[in-house]
DNA sequence: ACTCTAGTATCCCGATAGAGTATAGAGATT
DNA sequence: AATCTCTATACTCTATCGGGATACTAGAGT
């Protein structure tokens, strides 16, 4: 239910906040270590820059940085830059200005399931700032005893 | 972050949940109904049928109705059919077995957020069927002072 | 009663346009 | 020289349309 360019946003962002305070990264690097094709996580990088997530330097030492500290960057708002309004469905989107094509919007049973769906998830998504993310994922990388740039992934196929 | 696909089930059986106990519904009053393409709506409810949610029958008097009454259907069980796995993300999903491709699933800090993210969608979807969203309908007809058979929906076709 | 047939509806196959995903290479900037 | 920036391109998947095959019903004719 979300785009690629949404789920590797949202990584390269968590691979930037955890190096904020530590000059900028590059590109290739955000690629490795968050296993995310280089050309492409070019193109959303460009996006997130466009939509005042991050920064970039060009020339040696160059790279990208955020724009703002992690606690200010919700995943919501990531969500929505990449892949538009956070509703299952347009016309209960609080952002967008859709129509969903059903014969009457007002009479429509379904509409307020996928409003309670759309807050729902807007409350976590909205809620929950990189700053918040970095905490959990130091934590995980604490009990789970591993350290910096796991190289490779270790494959867990289950679910 | 719905297909149309899903939508478009949905109205479906929405149709076919209010006219339960009417006899077989044909395909293009529902789609005439609802607003949807007839030829993909045919493709769609051949997958319902494939689902188990409807049955159908050829012929004069033919169409499609419900294989099991409103209350048996949930809304997640239909989303899933159409769309696969609720979560977010693959890495998180409880009926899926895919992985998101993320350097080490165990130490990522997106991750519990995703889950709960999927978590709190699932509980919508799952606690919903198709007789609560009748109830619903018809509370908002009443309201709305609303009857059968809108001929022609308003026509707003952007989206 | 039995068969034929016309009509109606689902069912199935394939073709097409468009969005999203991903790769490659040349160009611009510091 | 290192790095970001832009443009072009191929591939895949979704949404849609069209044509025709298949199944069922009802009524006409024998």
């Amino acid at each position: 239910m979300l785009s690629s360019r949404a789920k590797y946003a949202t990584r390269a962002l968590l691979d930037l906040s955890l190096h904020y305070d530590h000059g900028p990264v590059q590109i290739h690097e955000i690629a490795r270590r968050q296993n995310i094709p280089v050309k492409f996580l070019e193109q959303i990088l460009l996006a997130l820059k466009l939509g005042g997530f991050v920064q970039s330097r060009k020339g040696p030492g160059g790279g990208y940085l955020l724009a703002r500290p992690p606690d200010l960057i919700t995943l919501g708002a990531v969500v929505r830059a990449m892949d538009g309004p956070i509703a299952p469905i347009s016309c209960v989107s609080v952002s967008g200005f859709h129509e969903c094509g059903c014969p009457d919007p007002d009479t429509c049973g379904l509409r307020t399931v996928w409003k309670e769906a759309r807050d729902a998830l807007a409350r976590v998504l909205d809620g929950t700032n990189f700053a918040d993310i970095c905490v959990r994922h130091r934590e995980h990388q604490g009990t789970a005893e591993e350290f910096t740039d796991t190289l490779l992934a270790k494959s867990t196929p289950k679910e």
